[in-house]
DNA sequence: ATACTGACCGACCGGACGGTCAGTTTGCGC
DNA sequence: GCGCAAACTGACCGTCCGGTCGGTCAGTAT
């Protein structure tokens, strides 16, 4: 396990290796681990069998490569999370949109990582969870604490508790997308934008002091 | 798929039939449906690998017939969900302590039906999602509609977001559960029905008209 | 006794699996 | 052009997979 079990892992070196990332990112995020066969990556990748073999040591680690890659590029996609412009209500609003937008341009990358988070045990739960996961989860929250700071969170209120709720609703919404055609279920069906608009009137007005009431708190 | 699949199905003759769908369950649950093999069930179950297929007609036959009994049980358990006394906050935050309570009392079964729900693509998914999630869904909804047609619902409040959101917020709490030990995902941790309390407590203040202001519109 | 049934088993099958290896092709510094 | 490592291939291996088959055995109705 703390061996390096790839050889050259994300940066490959030849075009085929790079075929190969992306085949398995493909079929590992659609078909899990058990659902994928090696002869199928590379039958996607347009290489043989062997050449997987040359480039990575076994199929554990390509997959462990691509959770790799997977949760190295999910993290950038942290940095790229504008906390930036506009009063705290303006910028956690336009945290969940960003997040939302991140989940559904990133889908097989997120897949990936949420299938191996929620599969109940996993060697990598706790890297991701404090890497991935965490980085999210711990800016989320510092925007709250801020806000708390500030006088803006009603009494009781907790920050980590906030985060979690914006998140994992965004997680949610994400994952149970598919089922949406079906009835009942599509009977809340609208662009995500705008569900992330409505989810955010609700939460923030459970969560926030209403602006005419600001600093009446001893 | 219209064909009879199973011989018995959910309701064995035998104490072997019964001893294959307790291990069936539980395997199926932790590794999935490519993860477990019959050899495996038939060990866990302590019969023979052929007492399998004189009681289930193939792997896929066993696994539906899982499916079903859990997606049966599970709708029994709506039935239970009770909408019971109090006013229309207290109906609610029942309605969520014991829809969570029973994610985690029926952790196996919930955690079979959400792989299969989730995993993208599956046969299962629209009858799952108009049978068992689809109940659960109506009845919360049910729930908001009433408290709207009373007025007790802020203006521009879906009742069908507001059902999404309560329950979206269980199912990712029950799914992410374990991932709560690791830092930095541990700064939240309480026990189940103060989450549930708290949880409530932002999402009601959000969707709700404050006591003092009621009917106050037109 | 006979005939029949359902529960159950061990041995076996073809095929797909992950992985290996000897050998060929390709690209590149010299 | 030459040498050499990296890229790449097809044939092959042992193992495990889902599934089948012939048969045993207790119970039970005739």
């Amino acid at each position: 396990m703390s061996t390096i079990l790839m050889k050259n892992a994300a940066t490959p070196h030849s075009a085929g290796g790079k075929a190969i990332l992306d085949a398995a990112i493909r079929l590992f995020s659609e078909q899990g681990f058990d659902g994928v066969s090696m002869r199928g990556v590379a039958l996607e990748a347009g290489v043989s069998k062997s050449n997987i073999y040359h480039h990575f040591e076994s199929k554990e680690a390509l997959y462990l490569a691509i959770m790799q890659a997977s949760a190295q590029s999910l993290s950038e996609m942290v940095e790229t999370l504008a906390e930036g412009k506009g009063d705290f209500e303006q910028r956690l609003r336009k945290f969940a949109q960003v997040h939302l937008a991140h989940l559904f341009e990133n889908a097989m990358t997120v897949r990936l990582l949420l299938r191996e988070l929620f599969s109940g045990e996993s060697k990598w739960q706790k890297i991701m969870a404090e890497q991935v996961v965490g980085g999210i989860f711990e800016r989320l929250i510092g925007i709250f604490e801020n806000g708390q700071k500030a006088g803006l969170l009603r009494a009781g209120v907790d920050p980590g508790l906030c985060a979690t709720l914006i998140l994992g609703i965004d997680l949610f919404y994400f994952q149970s997308y598919e089922m949406k055609k079906y009835p009942p279920l599509n009977r809340f069906d609208r662009p995500n934008e705008q569900f992330s608009e409505e989810m955010m009137d609700i939460i923030l007005h459970g969560m926030l002091i209403p602006a005419g009431q600001r600093s009446l708190e001893s």
